[in-house]
DNA sequence: GGTTGACCTGAGAATGGTTGTCAATTCAGC
DNA sequence: GCTGAATTGACAACCATTCTCAGGTCAACC
Protein backbone atom coordinates (compact mmCIF):
# COMPACT_ATOMS: atom_id res chain seq x y z
CA UNK A 1 0.00 0.00 0.00
CA UNK A 2 1.87 2.81 -1.18
CA UNK A 3 0.59 6.33 -0.02
CA UNK A 4 0.03 8.75 -3.51
CA UNK A 5 0.79 11.90 -2.72
CA UNK A 6 -1.71 14.22 -3.66
CA UNK A 7 -1.39 16.31 -6.74
CA UNK A 8 -1.77 20.00 -7.07
CA UNK A 9 -3.06 21.85 -9.95
CA UNK A 10 -0.82 24.71 -10.50
CA UNK A 11 -0.23 27.73 -12.89
CA UNK A 12 2.97 26.02 -13.88
CA UNK A 13 1.86 22.27 -14.70
CA UNK A 14 -1.53 23.85 -16.30
CA UNK A 15 0.81 25.94 -19.12
CA UNK A 16 2.88 23.13 -19.37
CA UNK A 17 -0.33 20.94 -20.10
CA UNK A 18 -1.66 23.32 -22.02
CA UNK A 19 1.06 23.83 -24.69
CA UNK A 20 1.37 20.38 -25.00
CA UNK A 21 -2.05 19.77 -25.80
CA UNK A 22 -2.03 21.83 -29.07
CA UNK A 23 0.85 20.49 -30.15
CA UNK A 24 1.20 17.61 -32.85
CA UNK A 25 4.84 16.86 -32.35
CA UNK A 26 7.34 15.21 -29.81
CA UNK A 27 9.29 18.31 -27.85
CA UNK A 28 11.55 18.22 -25.36
CA UNK A 29 12.05 20.08 -22.24
CA UNK A 30 14.54 22.79 -23.20
CA UNK A 31 11.74 23.24 -26.45
CA UNK A 32 8.88 23.28 -24.13
CA UNK A 33 10.31 25.98 -21.84
CA UNK A 34 11.63 28.03 -24.85
CA UNK A 35 8.06 28.03 -26.11
CA UNK A 36 6.27 29.32 -22.55
CA UNK A 37 9.16 31.35 -22.04
CA UNK A 38 8.35 32.70 -25.86
CA UNK A 39 4.42 33.17 -24.82
CA UNK A 40 5.10 35.17 -21.45
CA UNK A 41 5.28 32.15 -19.12
CA UNK A 42 7.91 32.49 -16.60
CA UNK A 43 8.81 28.63 -15.56
CA UNK A 44 12.06 27.33 -14.10
CA UNK A 45 13.58 24.64 -16.21
CA UNK A 46 13.58 22.55 -13.00
CA UNK A 47 9.29 22.65 -13.07
CA UNK A 48 9.30 21.48 -16.73
CA UNK A 49 11.77 18.58 -15.90
CA UNK A 50 9.82 17.48 -13.36
CA UNK A 51 6.35 18.01 -14.91
CA UNK A 52 7.12 16.07 -17.52
CA UNK A 53 8.25 13.03 -16.05
CA UNK A 54 5.48 13.09 -13.61
CA UNK A 55 3.10 13.31 -16.93
CA UNK A 56 4.73 10.77 -18.67
CA UNK A 57 4.73 8.39 -15.50
CA UNK A 58 1.28 8.78 -15.08
CA UNK A 59 1.19 7.77 -19.18
CA UNK A 60 -0.76 11.17 -19.97
CA UNK A 61 2.80 11.66 -22.27
CA UNK A 62 4.75 9.35 -24.47
CA UNK A 63 8.35 9.72 -24.29
CA UNK A 64 10.90 9.19 -27.25
CA UNK A 65 14.94 9.38 -27.35
CA UNK A 66 16.67 11.66 -29.95
CA UNK A 67 19.71 9.75 -31.27
CA UNK A 68 22.09 11.60 -29.48
CA UNK A 69 19.86 11.37 -26.18
CA UNK A 70 17.08 14.36 -25.80
CA UNK A 71 14.02 12.96 -24.13
CA UNK A 72 10.88 14.07 -26.59
CA UNK A 73 7.41 14.30 -25.02
CA UNK A 74 4.62 14.19 -26.54
CA UNK A 75 0.28 13.87 -25.65
CA UNK A 76 -0.84 10.36 -25.65
CA UNK A 77 -3.97 10.19 -27.19
CA UNK A 78 -4.48 6.76 -27.01
CA UNK A 79 -5.29 4.48 -24.27
CA UNK A 80 -3.62 1.25 -23.99
CA UNK A 81 -0.06 -0.10 -25.86
CA UNK A 82 0.17 1.10 -28.89
CA UNK A 83 3.58 2.48 -31.05
CA UNK A 84 3.86 5.50 -32.90
CA UNK A 85 4.61 6.09 -36.54
CA UNK A 86 6.56 9.91 -36.64
CA UNK A 87 7.22 12.21 -39.96
CA UNK A 88 10.66 12.64 -39.40
CA UNK A 89 10.33 16.27 -41.08
CA UNK A 90 7.25 17.98 -39.50
CA UNK A 91 6.80 15.44 -36.14
CA UNK A 92 3.31 14.67 -37.50
CA UNK A 93 2.67 11.21 -35.36
CA UNK A 94 0.09 8.65 -36.12
CA UNK A 95 -0.41 6.38 -32.93
CA UNK A 96 -0.64 2.35 -34.07
CA UNK A 97 -1.28 -0.86 -32.85
CA UNK A 98 -2.36 -4.06 -34.11
CA UNK A 99 -2.15 -7.95 -33.61
CA UNK A 100 -0.13 -8.50 -36.78
CA UNK A 101 2.92 -7.59 -34.61
CA UNK A 102 1.95 -8.29 -31.86
CA UNK A 103 1.85 -12.11 -33.54
CA UNK A 104 5.28 -12.00 -34.89
CA UNK A 105 6.74 -10.45 -31.44
CA UNK A 106 5.14 -14.21 -29.86
CA UNK A 107 6.14 -16.26 -32.79
CA UNK A 108 10.12 -14.63 -32.67
CA UNK A 109 10.51 -14.74 -28.89
CA UNK A 110 8.97 -18.42 -28.71
CA UNK A 111 11.35 -19.95 -30.94
CA UNK A 112 14.66 -18.70 -28.71
CA UNK A 113 12.66 -19.58 -25.70
CA UNK A 114 12.54 -15.79 -24.31
CA UNK A 115 10.11 -14.84 -21.77
CA UNK A 116 8.33 -12.09 -20.06
CA UNK A 117 8.65 -9.66 -23.39
CA UNK A 118 8.95 -6.40 -23.75
CA UNK A 119 9.12 -3.99 -26.90
CA UNK A 120 9.65 -0.71 -28.44
CA UNK A 121 9.22 -0.16 -32.08
CA UNK A 122 9.87 3.23 -33.64
CA UNK A 123 8.63 4.20 -36.83
CA UNK A 124 9.77 7.06 -38.58
CA UNK A 125 8.84 8.24 -42.15
CA UNK A 126 7.64 11.55 -44.25
CA UNK A 127 4.06 12.49 -43.49
CA UNK A 128 1.99 13.12 -46.63
CA UNK A 129 1.82 16.25 -46.46
CA UNK A 130 5.44 16.97 -46.31
CA UNK A 131 5.77 14.50 -49.02
CA UNK A 132 4.11 16.32 -51.36
CA UNK A 133 5.62 19.53 -50.79
CA UNK A 134 9.21 17.63 -51.61
CA UNK B 1 34.41 10.27 -55.01
CA UNK B 2 35.06 10.22 -51.13
CA UNK B 3 38.83 10.05 -49.92
CA UNK B 4 38.46 7.07 -47.54
CA UNK B 5 40.55 8.16 -44.88
CA UNK B 6 43.20 5.52 -43.68
CA UNK B 7 42.22 3.03 -40.58
CA UNK B 8 45.46 2.31 -38.57
CA UNK B 9 45.61 -0.72 -36.30
CA UNK B 10 46.60 0.21 -33.08
CA UNK B 11 47.00 -1.94 -30.02
CA UNK B 12 44.10 0.44 -28.74
CA UNK B 13 41.55 -0.92 -31.33
CA UNK B 14 42.72 -4.30 -31.13
CA UNK B 15 42.02 -4.34 -27.08
CA UNK B 16 38.59 -2.43 -27.61
CA UNK B 17 38.12 -4.96 -30.42
CA UNK B 18 39.12 -8.10 -28.48
CA UNK B 19 36.72 -7.47 -25.36
CA UNK B 20 33.89 -6.48 -27.75
CA UNK B 21 34.37 -9.95 -28.94
CA UNK B 22 34.27 -11.86 -26.07
CA UNK B 23 31.17 -10.20 -25.12
CA UNK B 24 27.95 -11.25 -25.46
CA UNK B 25 26.29 -8.25 -24.61
CA UNK B 26 25.64 -4.70 -25.03
CA UNK B 27 28.13 -2.68 -23.19
CA UNK B 28 28.80 1.09 -22.86
CA UNK B 29 31.91 3.02 -23.58
CA UNK B 30 32.47 3.48 -19.53
CA UNK B 31 31.80 -0.34 -19.23
CA UNK B 32 34.40 -1.00 -21.78
CA UNK B 33 37.01 1.69 -20.67
CA UNK B 34 36.84 0.42 -17.04
CA UNK B 35 36.45 -3.49 -18.08
CA UNK B 36 40.00 -3.03 -20.17
CA UNK B 37 41.60 -0.68 -17.40
CA UNK B 38 40.89 -3.77 -14.81
CA UNK B 39 42.53 -6.26 -17.64
CA UNK B 40 45.92 -3.55 -17.41
CA UNK B 41 44.73 -1.63 -20.53
CA UNK B 42 45.82 1.52 -19.85
CA UNK B 43 43.23 3.20 -22.76
CA UNK B 44 42.44 6.98 -22.50
CA UNK B 45 38.35 7.21 -22.80
CA UNK B 46 37.99 9.26 -25.43
CA UNK B 47 39.78 6.96 -27.52
CA UNK B 48 37.25 4.06 -26.42
CA UNK B 49 34.45 6.35 -27.30
CA UNK B 50 35.74 7.28 -30.61
CA UNK B 51 37.16 3.96 -31.66
CA UNK B 52 33.71 2.70 -30.57
CA UNK B 53 31.68 5.50 -32.88
CA UNK B 54 34.01 4.22 -36.21
CA UNK B 55 33.15 1.10 -35.77
CA UNK B 56 29.10 1.29 -35.27
CA UNK B 57 29.63 3.98 -38.25
CA UNK B 58 31.27 0.93 -40.33
CA UNK B 59 28.26 -1.40 -39.32
CA UNK B 60 30.64 -3.36 -36.91
CA UNK B 61 28.64 -2.41 -34.35
CA UNK B 62 24.97 -2.38 -33.06
CA UNK B 63 24.20 0.64 -30.99
CA UNK B 64 21.40 0.60 -28.45
CA UNK B 65 20.47 3.26 -26.18
CA UNK B 66 19.33 2.87 -22.67
CA UNK B 67 16.18 4.58 -21.32
CA UNK B 68 18.68 7.00 -19.60
CA UNK B 69 19.84 8.02 -22.89
CA UNK B 70 23.71 5.88 -22.46
CA UNK B 71 25.29 4.35 -25.75
CA UNK B 72 25.39 0.72 -25.65
CA UNK B 73 27.49 -1.52 -28.08
CA UNK B 74 27.94 -5.06 -29.13
CA UNK B 75 29.48 -6.79 -31.80
CA UNK B 76 26.98 -7.37 -35.15
CA UNK B 77 27.65 -10.92 -36.21
CA UNK B 78 24.59 -10.52 -38.88
CA UNK B 79 24.66 -8.47 -42.51
CA UNK B 80 21.98 -6.29 -43.68
CA UNK B 81 19.18 -5.26 -41.59
CA UNK B 82 17.47 -6.89 -38.60
CA UNK B 83 16.62 -6.39 -35.08
CA UNK B 84 17.49 -7.72 -31.64
CA UNK B 85 16.07 -9.49 -28.41
CA UNK B 86 17.92 -8.62 -25.73
CA UNK B 87 17.61 -10.44 -22.21
CA UNK B 88 17.28 -8.05 -19.47
CA UNK B 89 19.24 -10.00 -16.95
CA UNK B 90 22.17 -11.18 -19.16
CA UNK B 91 22.22 -9.24 -21.98
CA UNK B 92 22.05 -12.67 -24.22
CA UNK B 93 21.16 -11.09 -27.54
CA UNK B 94 19.88 -12.58 -30.38
CA UNK B 95 19.50 -11.55 -34.00
CA UNK B 96 16.37 -10.91 -35.44
CA UNK B 97 14.65 -10.45 -38.66
CA UNK B 98 11.58 -11.42 -40.69
CA UNK B 99 8.98 -10.59 -43.22
CA UNK B 100 6.22 -10.79 -41.48
CA UNK B 101 7.80 -7.51 -39.26
CA UNK B 102 7.99 -5.85 -42.80
CA UNK B 103 4.76 -6.95 -44.31
CA UNK B 104 3.51 -4.88 -41.28
CA UNK B 105 5.39 -1.96 -41.74
CA UNK B 106 4.34 -1.47 -45.49
CA UNK B 107 0.56 -2.19 -44.79
CA UNK B 108 0.51 0.15 -41.83
CA UNK B 109 2.84 3.23 -43.07
CA UNK B 110 0.25 2.57 -46.62
CA UNK B 111 -2.60 3.37 -44.75
CA UNK B 112 -1.92 6.56 -43.62
CA UNK B 113 0.41 7.49 -46.55
CA UNK B 114 3.65 7.93 -44.63
CA UNK B 115 6.59 7.30 -47.03
CA UNK B 116 10.21 6.82 -46.93
CA UNK B 117 9.92 4.57 -43.75
CA UNK B 118 12.66 3.66 -41.30
CA UNK B 119 12.23 1.75 -38.22
CA UNK B 120 13.80 0.19 -34.84
CA UNK B 121 12.10 -2.61 -33.08
CA UNK B 122 13.82 -3.68 -29.76
CA UNK B 123 12.64 -6.64 -27.54
CA UNK B 124 13.66 -7.04 -24.40
CA UNK B 125 13.03 -9.94 -22.24
CA UNK B 126 14.51 -13.48 -20.25
CA UNK B 127 16.53 -15.91 -22.03
CA UNK B 128 15.91 -19.62 -20.93
CA UNK B 129 18.65 -19.97 -19.35
CA UNK B 130 18.21 -16.66 -16.82
CA UNK B 131 14.50 -18.01 -16.55
CA UNK B 132 15.66 -20.81 -15.07
CA UNK B 133 17.50 -19.92 -12.48
CA UNK B 134 14.46 -17.90 -11.61
C1' DG C 1 66.46 0.40 -40.78
C1' DG C 2 65.67 5.17 -41.32
C1' DT C 3 62.71 9.13 -42.69
C1' DT C 4 58.35 11.22 -43.00
C1' DG C 5 53.81 12.77 -42.45
C1' DA C 6 49.23 11.74 -41.81
C1' DC C 7 46.87 9.35 -38.37
C1' DC C 8 46.03 8.38 -33.58
C1' DT C 9 46.19 8.99 -28.59
C1' DG C 10 45.10 10.85 -24.03
C1' DA C 11 44.76 14.24 -20.27
C1' DG C 12 41.99 17.64 -19.32
C1' DA C 13 38.64 21.16 -20.43
C1' DA C 14 34.26 22.08 -22.32
C1' DT C 15 29.47 20.85 -23.56
C1' DG C 16 24.73 20.01 -22.70
C1' DG C 17 20.84 17.55 -21.10
C1' DT C 18 19.20 16.29 -16.82
C1' DT C 19 18.79 15.93 -11.80
C1' DG C 20 19.65 17.48 -6.92
C1' DT C 21 19.43 21.21 -3.28
C1' DC C 22 16.92 23.98 -0.33
C1' DA C 23 14.82 28.27 1.10
C1' DA C 24 10.76 30.66 -0.31
C1' DT C 25 6.11 30.19 -2.09
C1' DT C 26 1.58 28.24 -3.06
C1' DC C 27 -2.24 25.01 -3.05
C1' DA C 28 -6.08 22.69 -0.63
C1' DG C 29 -8.30 20.96 3.25
C1' DC C 30 -9.99 22.48 7.63
C1' DG D 1 -8.07 32.78 7.09
C1' DC D 2 -4.63 29.10 8.99
C1' DT D 3 -1.52 25.51 8.33
C1' DG D 4 1.40 22.20 6.48
C1' DA D 5 2.66 19.37 2.81
C1' DA D 6 3.46 19.94 -2.05
C1' DT D 7 5.66 22.78 -5.36
C1' DT D 8 8.69 26.04 -7.30
C1' DG D 9 13.06 28.03 -9.17
C1' DA D 10 17.79 29.79 -9.07
C1' DC D 11 21.79 27.48 -9.01
C1' DA D 12 25.00 23.85 -8.29
C1' DA D 13 26.08 19.24 -9.27
C1' DC D 14 26.10 15.15 -12.35
C1' DC D 15 27.60 12.53 -15.96
C1' DA D 16 27.92 10.78 -20.62
C1' DT D 17 29.96 12.49 -24.47
C1' DT D 18 32.81 15.54 -27.37
C1' DC D 19 36.56 18.87 -28.15
C1' DT D 20 41.39 20.45 -28.02
C1' DC D 21 45.97 20.02 -29.06
C1' DA D 22 50.62 18.63 -27.99
C1' DG D 23 53.05 14.52 -28.24
C1' DG D 24 53.31 9.62 -29.92
C1' DT D 25 52.74 5.94 -33.56
C1' DC D 26 51.79 3.39 -37.73
C1' DA D 27 52.82 2.33 -42.56
C1' DA D 28 54.47 3.51 -46.88
C1' DC D 29 58.58 4.45 -49.32
C1' DC D 30 62.99 4.70 -49.82
MN1 LIG E 1 0.81 7.49 -27.76
MN1 LIG F 1 23.18 -7.04 -34.95
ZN1 LIG G 1 5.34 15.82 -41.99
ZN1 LIG H 1 19.68 -13.98 -19.77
Amino acid sequence: MTTTPARRVTKQRVAIADQLERSEAFLSAQDLHAALSRSGERIGLATVYRTLSAMATDGELDVRRTDDGEALYRRCDTEGHHHHMVCRTCGRTVEIGGPKLEEWLAEVSGRFGYVDIDHTVEITGTCPECAAKA
